[in-house]
Parts: C-alpha cells; sequence; structure tokens
DNA sequence: GTTAGCACTCTAGGGTGACGAGTGCTAAAA
DNA sequence: TTTTAGCACTCGTCACCCTAGAGTGCTAAC
C-alpha cells in the first residue's frame, strides 16, 4: 500500500506543514525535498495518499495538510525522538534540582520549563495523594478548642488542617491517639483513609474520639482535587490557527477548567510512558484540534502523577516527546531520591 | 468649570461607553438621555470638556470616548456603588463558607467568584505569610535521618517541610527543642524567622542544634512567593477593546507572570481598603488600557493580602467596585472567624 | 511509469465607491 | 447671551470587484 516513495511524500507533507502552517503543494515538495521526481509525479502520490486518508485537502486550490490519521502514522513510524544536548540537559537539572525541597514550586518549575523548552501549553498534575499511603498522624493541640491534624504521606507529602472541637478536649490524651492512630493506619491509602478511621476510631477514644470522628471524616478527606499547574498560555496564540480568536476559545475555556482539565490528563496518561493523542482521539471536543503529549511521573515503581503538552496537531512531535520524556524522568528521579 | 449640565454630558458619554464600546455622538446623547437641549448644545459642551481633558475623539469624526481622567472623575465623584441584592449576598456567603477550612481553596473560590460576578479577569493574593506570626513551632521525627518542621502561624496558616539530616539525630531530643522554640519565638513574624532563629538556637542543643539551623535557616524561609490566584482569563476577550489578538497579549504576558502581578496587586492595595486605578496611574506599561480594582483583606485588625479585578478603562466600576468590596470583606470576616 | 502542458478553481489582498455617523462653524432664533 | 438649525466636510466601514498566484486534475506525449 505505502511504497517507498509514498512514504517520502508523507513525511515531506508532515515536515513542512509542522513548519509552515501551510498546506503543501507538489511543486514545494518538489523544490524542496528533492525525491528525483517532477510535481506531476508527486501530485500522483499525493492523490493516492489523499485516498487511504493520510492527507486532506482544506479546499480544491490548495496544497495537502496531513489528517489525524497521518500524524498518527507520522508518529508512531516515521518521527524519531530529537535527542536532548547534554549541556542543556544537565542545566535543567540544575535549574529543577534547586526546587527539591518544596514539591510545589517544583512542580510549578516543571511546568514551566515544559512549556518554554516546547513553546506549547504544558500542564503537570500535582502528585496524587490519594493514592498515597500513609506514614504517620499526628494531633496536635493548639489551644482549647483548636487541634492540628497532621498527615504524612508516604512519598514525603504532608497533609494538614485544624479541626475546632465544639467541647473542650484533653490535650493529653493527643500523643496516645496519634502514636495509636499512626500504627494501626500506617499503609493505608489516603484515599482509603476515611472508610479506615470509622472503622478504627469506632467507639474508642470515648468524646473526644468520636468528635473527632465526625470532623475528620467529613472534612479532612473530602473533595481533595488534583492540583494542576498551568503554564505557557499565551503561547497559544503564536500558533497561526488559533489567531482565529473563536478557535481558541473553546481550548482557553477548557484550560481555565482546572478539574476538567487534570481529568483529561490523567485519562490520557493512564498508562505509563509517554502518550501521543492527536486531534479527534482526544475524549474532549475543545481539542479536537489539538495534540496531548503525557507521560506520568512516579515515585520509585508507583505512579503517582502526570504532566503533558497540549499543541495544535501541526506539532513538533519529535521534540516535545523527548521533552516531556525528560522531564517526567527528571521529576520521577527527583521525588524518588527525596524519600531515600 | 463644570456646571450641572457638563457633569451630566460627561456622565451620559461615561455610562453609554462603558455599556457599548462605541464612541458616543451627540445625537446619541440627546436621543438616549433627556437632558432637554439639542444635540448641537451638546457638541458645545463636548468641546468644553474635551478641552478641559475628560474625553477624546479618537478621529475627527468620531463621537467623544472617556479619557483617563474623565474615568477618574467619574468614579471619585459621580459613581454610586451599586447595591447587591441581599439574596445574592446570602448566597454567596454560603458558597464561601463551604470551603473555610482549607484556605487554599477558600482563596480560591473567592477568585472564582469575584471574575464571575464582574466578568473581569480577578486575582486574589493568598494570605501573605511573610507577616504572620509564629503560634507554634514542632519537630516530628520522622524516621532517622528526616525531621519534619511545622511551623503553625497566628491566623491559622500551617508551613511544614521535611528536612533531612546528615548523620542520626536523637528523636527523644525534639519535644523539648519543639517547645522552647515555641516559647522563644511566639510572636515573631515569618519574614523575622530566620534572624531569630539564628540568634535562639546558636550555641544550643549540641550537633542537632547546628545541623538544624543550618538546614531551616537556609531552606525553611527561602524565596516564599506570595502565591496569586487568577480567574476569569478568558473573560478578556469578551471585551471588544481585546479582541485585537496584540493587545491582549500585553495583557496575557503580565497575567501568566505570578511575580509581577502579585507585585502589582499589592503595590495598588498598599492601603486599606477599596482601591480603584485607572489606566495610565498603572504602574506597569502592560495594563495602561486597563483598571484595576483592589482591597485589602485582614484578620483581626492585621492587613495579610490582597484581592483585584483588572479589566478595560471601560469597566463597570460601581458593580466591579461593590463586589471587590463585598469579597473582600466577606474573606476577611471569615479569616478573622476562624482564629477565634 | 513519468512528465509537460493546460484549463480550471480558489484564496488573499488591494482598490473603489457608497453610506452613515459625527463634527465644527455660522447665522438665525430665543 | 445662549441655544438651535443647517450645512459642508471628514472619516471609518462595508460590500464589491478585480487580479495575481498557487495548486489541482486530466490528458497526451515521452
Amino acid at each position: 500500500m505505502l511504497n517507498e516513495r509514498k512514504i517520502m511524500v508523507l513525511q515531506a507533507i508532515v515536515d513542512d506543514y509542522i513548519r509552515s502552517a501551510e498546506p503543501v503543494g507538489s511543486r514545494t515538495i518538489a523544490r524542496r525535498y528533492n525525491l528525483g521526481v517532477s510535481p506531476a509525479t508527486i501530485r500522483n502520490e499525493m492523490a493516492d495518499l489523499e485516498e487511504i486518508g493520510y492527507i486532506i485537502q482544506p479546499h480544491i486550490s490548495a496544497g495537502r495538510i496531513p489528517s489525524d490519521k497521518g500524524y498518527r502514522f507520522y508518529v508512531d513510524v516515521l518521527m524519531e525522538p530529537s535527542a536532548i544536548p547534554e549541556n542543556q540537559r544537565s542545566e535543567i537539572q540544575r535549574r529543577v534540582a534547586a526546587y527539591k525541597h518544596e514539591i510545589e514550586l517544583l512542580v510549578q518549575e516543571i511546568s514551566k520549563l515544559l512549556s518554554v523548552l516546547t513553546n506549547y501549553v504544558a500542564v503537570v498534575l500535582a502528585p496524587q495523594i490519594n493514592l498515597c499511603m500513609i506514614e504517620q498522624i499526628q494531633l496536635l493541640a493548639l489551644d482549647e478548642y483548636r487541634i492540628l491534624v497532621i498527615l504524612v504521606l508516604h512519598p514525603g507529602l504532608v497533609q494538614n488542617r485544624i479541626i475546632r472541637m465544639t467541647n473542650r478536649y484533653d490535650p493529653e490524651a493527643l500523643p496516645r491517639m496519634s502514636q495509636q492512630l499512626t500504627s494501626r493506619l500506617q499503609g493505608v491509602t489516603y484515599r482509603d483513609l476515611k472508610a479506615s478511621l470509622i472503622k478504627e476510631i469506632q467507639g474508642e477514644y470515648g468524646d473526644l474520639g468520636t468528635a473527632l470522628l465526625d470532623i475528620i471524616a467529613s472534612e479532612l478527606v473530602d473533595s481533595k482535587q488534583e492540583k494542576a499547574f498551568l503554564s505557557g498560555t499565551i503561547s497559544i496564540f503564536e500558533q497561526p490557527e488559533f489567531r482565529d480568536l473563536d478557535r481558541a476559545k473553546g481550548l482557553l475555556g477548557l484550560l481555565e477548567q482546572k478539574e476538567s482539565l487534570s481529568n483529561l490528563i490523567s485519562t490520557l496518561s493512564r498508562y505509563s510512558g509517554v502518550q501521543v493523542t492527536i486531534g479527534h482521539e482526544n475524549p474532549v471536543e475543545e481539542i479536537h484540534e489539538c495534540s496531548v503529549v503525557t507521560s506520568t511521573y512516579s515515585v520509585g515503581n508507583e505512579v503517582i502523577g502526570a504532566i503533558g503538552v497540549i499543541g495544535p496537531t501541526r506539532m513538533e512531535y519529535a521534540n516535545v516527546y523527548s521533552v516531556v520524556e525528560m522531564l517526567a524522568n527528571s521529576l520521577s528521579d527527583i521525588l524518588t531520591e527525596l524519600i531515600k
């Protein structure tokens, strides 16, 4: 079906269109990529490629542009992830390492780098605490009515919340409770905490226990949405396809809805490793004109988050692929290092 | 200088221009706002208003639009903050109260509300921890090498960081240290913590103390930038003046630079209460075509943060003013309530 | 199987002219 | 002295037309 020359023509079309954002004509290909044949021959090949569905003619007297299917073939077969030069690589390591003690800043920095290095929109999902395991629980007396609950989660994440008792409580009881809760709940995931707590505390610790239970169960664990860090939103407007405001609006709207966005990214990155999702393959209508390159990152062997880049389907796949891969790895390395 | 009729004409021009974004002509004013005089008379008044600098003619055969100076007069003299209906007010209170236990979510919610209620870009600066006072310091043993440092700050904010010791330490020493540090450093502001810590720990606590000191001093307090929560960025594009991408880009760029943005907002809100800054009054060039309405919020009597709305100079000042005022107050109330 | 030539299609961009909104000025009216 | 009507003039907008240029598909020749 696809002889060597067709493949070369397809590659030429994809490369040229990614570069120029203009439909690619037969003459352009003949001139710029010396395939050793005339424009007429290339036209014939293009007609075939169009029939298979790899390229599209926006209107009758224009050149061709790749279809989603064409991009898919390009990504799966033709593309070679571009190597990132060693000096740039180490420069990045250096910048990232500077934030390693403050996970939120670290994640934000990764997001910035991701957008700067790709010139597209970058999304980084913060480590998903729901999947993390409890390492320690501490109850700290603040004053007569307020208690500070501290949860230390496995890869070095800390969650805390202040709760207020309606009645006075006995501060003396807190250390013992902390210890017991810790020893009983160690290893439970944050997501399962609520159920486990109810089972554990039920009927013990008297008044304090019951009150704590109520409050903790209802508040501590509720609706902990994943945080998404966004960078490079304006880079959208560098892309000719989004010079039209109405077309950009859909995407912008999606980007502003952090929840939909993090859902999207976590859906797309459900398999570990780098994933490319092209145009209409995307589950959300707003980005049917976009491609998304995602990757998961992990602590040790455990996947705990994802990063992604969103750009037009006419995306520099090779570069984006490499950058996403590298930054996801850096992030994993740093987080893994942290808990050693 | 400004007789009654001139003022009415100015008000008409501002009102109409805010509504329509189209230069306002003499005939329109005569027709829509019945001042009881003919267009020709209004033209004369307009010529005067233009001479004083309150209005501007974009080109010779167009109507007039208010100048920054005109808006300033409008805001200072003519505008009456619009009343917010009681049912809407309580609806908002309800929505906000739902997040009161998680300050970050609360602040985010305020930001959303701010943009929804005004249709402009909303910025909320998270409580500025630098100014908060230390309430309690706790050191918690995580394992043989890692210590969790918890700082409870005055209006119910909690900061924590995990530090790693190069040598083993004695976990038994931590509770006593916590207690001593707390009693000595209570009341010190977060900003001054570093200096105070050095003074306090110096030479005490042996190895552990020195090690802790090094690490805490260098890491805990460093570069704690204020967080800014942004909402309604896309609403920019609803405004006709930003339909031109190139003009919107400057603003968008600013919005993406969180640091500049929080600097801007905190500069503009340096006096407590609601502040309106119009067009070229703004210190940053990117928003010389914009106005900003800001307000501080406080815990008790202490100002600890600010919120703001950014829109075109052609902004619905009356409404924005009220909304900003109300939400800043709500936020203050809730935070103040929290620490009681 | 490849290529040159040709008629055809379509878009982008520039130019034109009518139209409408708005102005300033002058002279008359109040 | 203030207000108003009338008029000539200025621009910006929009619809329209036209052309240049790029690209195609088809056919016939190589």
